[in-house]
DNA sequence: AGCTTTGTCAACCATCTGGTTGACAACTGT
DNA sequence: ACAGTTGTCAACCAGATGGTTGACAAAGCT
């Protein structure tokens, strides 16, 4: 649980998390502007922060008593490159099983033999 | 946390449903055949497999007793989407403000060095 | 100096999660 | 008919998660 990963999928994992990280990618906001729209305690949002904070999907600055939030959106290509990967994989497999099915059909085809290979 | 969305993020945040998932990108399998590397419980495995399924990232099959599991990878197309489309947006965000500070730097440029001004 | 603003920390609580074991259901094969 | 294989269901447990309230720290404003 503690590689970087499962703790993005995590931090992401939560409705009002994803609707920070949508707000924050508009611009850098402090915790009350954050917390303002949801009818949760302000403690509830800055513990929100902290574990996309945690992910590496966020990162605060300084600014007197306020605390900028500001989105690392770096990191979201980690997932995004998790993702495409499998999903790529399981693609190609269906494409390969599609070309056998052809084949099958062709071996079995007694009149004509379109010849149509992989249409990647 | 009924929503999609967060189904399928809170599965892929646990390794071993990863790694399911990765497996089955290569093919379907079966809950015994899924379960034999890890050294958990088949039953805990069976979980995680209900877990991928209530998200819609897989589906069950059968044959026999067997129930082959099947990868549905259109589901992480939903996941892609989400993610860079505010990727997206924080990306762009910052080359308007380099495009910005490209700019100041224009204006009074000369002998003076660019300072760390204001940046929102 | 004293009050206000902004936010964190700590303790507490209910619920969810990931794991366990034991029982049993469904289907095969002899 | 009976034993074996494959997998699910149910009960239970420890630890994480998301929420609450109350206290307090740090910086700004008069």
């Amino acid at each position: 649980m503690t590689d970087q990963l499962s703790q993005v999928f995590a931090a992401l994992a939560d409705p009002i998390r994803r609707d920070l990280v949508a707000r924050l990618s508009v611009g850098d906001a402090t915790v009350g502007a954050l917390a303002e729209p949801y009818d949760v305690s302000l403690q509830a949002v800055s513990k929100h922060l902290k574990v996309l904070e945690g992910a590496g999907l966020v990162s605060r600055g300084r600014d007197a008593q306020r605390r900028p939030v500001h989105l690392e959106a770096e990191v979201l290509d980690l997932m995004t490159a998790w993702i495409e990967r499998y999903r790529r994989a399981a693609e190609a497999r269906y494409q390969r099983l599609d070309a056998v099915l052809a084949e099958l059909n062709d071996e079995h085809d007694l009149d004509h033999h379109p010849e149509q290979g992989e249409t990647a």
